[in-house]
DNA sequence: CCCCAGGTCGTCA
DNA sequence: TGACGACATGGG
């Protein structure tokens, strides 16, 4: 057990708010998480965070990087309140909620997996390709099983996907999986991209359009001038200023959130989605 | 039985 | 370019 003390961190909203879909909450409040190689226990106690792991080995600096701990979010925050003056309220709310760094070969099949879909089955559906294809972990007595890596799942075949229920998404899911293994495709590529040409290459596959795209570079890449636009953030754009088109929502939080705009968005997205005093 | 979900593709004008 | 239906699946 490790203890990061004293940080600002909404743990439940970080968690539940639908950027990652594999998690437990468990009884005593505390949320367990699959990381890429490991399984973490994560609990706050008052302004401290405990952490528990079957694999203890720098374990600190992987949760540091996992939860975006590092980052100044009180300064980014304050320059967003300066943009707009009336997104305080929400920015407010939002306060020690953080963007979660997710593990990229994950993030894109989730993402993938994610469209017309809904986050119940999406969870449900990234579970079963790792516990067909993922390394087994026991943590406390119970079996998790981690995201496969590539080498783990590349022999798959469209009907294997079908079978775990990734619906008419397997295909999708069958060629980025075997063009990443014919090295036609890399992720560790998008590293050096601008957010431009990054979007321009994961759309380049099937199945890639400008929200998942998005929502990869945010959640992956930290690329905190992406806008993942999904029905959500329409309807508190519809409904907040009556802005209807993808293309005027992107440009209304371009002109107004600038760089911020890609965490404005999650934050939109949070309040709508999550927070009943918004609807 | 209809509607919808952190959308995208193919087609047709 | 823009509109529109299809697409697997399961829950409300």
């Amino acid at each position: 057990m490790i203890k990061i003390k004293n940080i600002n961190l909404k743990l439940d909203d970080t968690i539940t708010c639908g950027q990652i879909f594999r998690y437990t909450k468990e009884i005593d409040n505390s949320y367990t998480v699959i990381l890429s190689d490991r399984v973490v226990n994560l609990k706050m106690d008052e302004c401290d965070l405990i952490i528990k792991s079957n694999n203890e080995e720098n374990l600190e600096f992987i949760i540091r990087d996992y939860l975006d701990l590092d980052r100044n979010y009180e300064l980014i925050n304050k320059k967003i309140v300066e943009y707009d003056n009336e997104f305080k309220l929400i920015v407010d709310e939002c306060t020690g909620f953080k963007i979660i760094h997710q593990p990229k070969f994950e993030c894109l099949i989730s993402y993938i997996v994610s469209q017309n879909n809904r986050v119940s089955m999406i969870s449900k559906v990234l579970d079963n390709i790792s516990r067909k294809y993922g390394k087994e972990v026991i943590f406390e007595g119970k079996i998790y099983y981690l995201f496969p890596t590539i080498d783990e799942i590349k022999d798959c075949t469209i009907e294997d996907l079908r079978q775990l229920k990734t619906g008419f998404r397997d295909k999708y899911i069958y060629e980025i999986i075997n063009k990443i293994n014919n090295n036609e495709f890399d992720l560790n590529l998008i590293d050096d991209m601008d957010s431009e040409n990054a979007l321009k290459y994961l759309m380049s596959n099937k199945g890639i359009g400008e929200k998942v795209a998005s929502c990869i570079l945010l959640f992956s890449y930290f690329k905190t001038d992406v806008y993942p636009i999904d029905t959500w953030v329409k309807k508190y754009m519809k409904d907040t200023y009556n802005i209807d088109s993808i293309k005027d929502i992107r440009q209304y939080t371009n002109n107004i959130y600038k760089e911020y705009s890609g965490l404005c968005i999650q934050y939109m997205f949070h309040v709508k989605r999550n927070k009943s005093w918004h609807k």
